[in-house]
RNA sequence: GUGGAUGUGGCGAAGCGGUUAACGCACCGGAUUGUGGCUCCGGCACUCGAGGGUUCGAUACCCUUCAUCCACCCCA
């Protein structure tokens, strides 16, 4: 049996590599039009920081980490998220003594141990960004238009914004409270995973899909009834931002992040038509997450998006990114030595120029090398044959019109420069 | 973690309890064009995800396992 590789983990060819990098590169770029300046942080860390920073008693701490004890007996676990790493870099090189807010963005790979599917796998890829250090509501609504503006630029469609907010330490607890004494005389009606769910996360029974519990839900209390004054007006001056943007969003009460950092805003953008995964981007403000990792308290927001379902929508949309695989020259050569040696000669003398040059290595015939250059879409083939070379040339062939030139080999780069 | 579907060469895809596993594309070699793209010829699965079982005989039936896909859960 050979061995293939990890469950829910890819291999990246270069066909899709090329498109990442592009899609990469427009990230990149848009962050630094926005301030953002890149942050890499390593793969792994400490369990802890994630039980403290994503909460120990989510489904990510509780069942979907690569935890495991590294040769000095440390608790280290693959990172599920970046948001945790980013916040104990903030503090652990004091980026709080820098101007405030720092703005930060990261992209890379995160791990987590789930059950493949469409749009999820067990290594998958995050860009997010973090905006640490303020409490504003501009600053919310910045990372939110700096999402919609991604997706405008890389060209996706069908998008939903939901919006929510999600209380502080303040009040969430009261509603909580609120929600579990409405719930507590129909536990018995609820499915199987809301009587679960009702201990640990009552916000997420809204958020069921059955019917009964759906129904159940639509006289239950209203978080925008039980948010603190602080929350409240942070959350208005929130929608009066992205209202002036002229951005549109959806109120969505339900709507609950799965990890336990979050505070006031939280939101998402969904797509259309690329399966049950439609999340493609989360976020929202985590106030005291930075404190919960040994921090001075410190306000902060964010949000990270899948770079696979970024693929995906643009696939269910039927584009296709454009890559660059153009290749200037093939040279081609008879086997025999002295000519070939004066072609690997030429082809390092034309790499040097910036051109991409592709030859045969081995000893294919002429024939299938002719074919190689066609294949490869050469835009020029140089050949190199034994009358020509006696008389110190060498043949250009012009692989798209089909014109070919004898040339000085002495003359062949300055003749290639000029084109 | 739960439920459902699927698994034939690089890809797509027939087949079916019986002695050589269609076909298309791709790939490799060759013929012909003065040196590619067209055409033609030839090659390319001791094997049907893996392991076991039933049978005189299984790619086809059964079991197990692995993988993929879909839904739940959860999330990006």
């Amino acid at each position: 049996m050979s061995i293939v590789r990890p469950r829910g983990t890819n291999d990246f060819l270069p066909e899709t590599t090329a498109k990442w990098q592009a899609v990469e590169a427009l990230l990149r770029t848009i962050c630094h039009q926005y301030g953002f300046g890149e942050i890499r942080t390593p793969l792994f860390e400490e369990t802890e920081l994630f039980n403290r920073g994503v909460g120990a008693t989510t489904d990510i701490v509780q069942k979907e980490m690569y935890t495991f004890n590294d040769h000095g007996g440390r608790s280290i676990s693959l990172r599920p998220e970046n948001t945790a790493s980013a916040c104990r870099a903030y503090v652990e090189n004091k980026l709080y003594g820098q101007i405030q807010p720092v703005k930060l963005y990261y992209i890379g790979p995160m791990f987590r141990y789930e059950k493949p599917q469409a749009g999820r796998f067990r290594q998958f890829h995050q860009f997010g960004i973090e905006i640490i250090g303020s409490s504003a509501p501009a600053a919310d609504a910045e990372a939110i238009c700096l999402a919609l503006d991604l997706y405008q630029r890389l060209e996706i469609k069908n998008l939903a914004l939901k919006l929510n907010s999600v209380g502080c330490p303040c009040c969430r607890p009261v509603y909580k409270q609120a929600l579990q004494d409405y719930f507590r005389p129909h536990l018995g009606q609820l499915c199987g995973s809301c009587r679960e769910r009702f201990e640990r996360n009552p916000l997420r029974i809204l958020d069921c899909k059955s019917e009964i519990c759906q129904e159940l839900g639509q006289a239950a209390p209203k978080i925008y009834d039980y948010l603190c004054e602080d929350c409240a007006d942070h959350f208005e001056q929130v929608q009066g931002l992205l209202q002036a943007a002229d951005i549109n969003y959806e109120l969505t009460p339900h709507m609950v992040r799965g990890l336990d950092y979050y505070t006031k805003t939280a939101f998402e953008i969904q797509v259309e038509g690329i399966g049950a995964q439609s999340a493609v981007c989360g976020g929202g403000r985590y106030d005291g997450l930075i404190e919960e990792i040994g921090g001075e308290p410190t306000p902060a927001v964010g949000f990270a998006l899948g770079m696979e379902r970024i693929f995906s929508a643009l696939a269910a949309q039927g584009d296709d990114i454009e890559r660059e695989d153009d290749l200037d020259i093939y040279i081609i050569s008879p086997e025999e030595k002295p000519l070939r040696q004066a072609a690997f000669a030429l082809a390092q003398e034309l790499r040097q120029l910036e051109m991409s040059v592709e030859m045969e290595l081995g000893n294919k015939s002429f024939k299938a090398q002719m074919k190689a250059a066609d294949r490869m879409k050469a835009r020029f083939a140089i050949i190199f044959g034994a009358d020509e070379f006696a008389k110190g040339e060498v043949a250009l062939k012009d692989m798209l019109e089909g014109g070919q030139v004898n040339i000085p080999l002495t003359e062949i780069k300055k003749y290639l420069l000029e084109r």
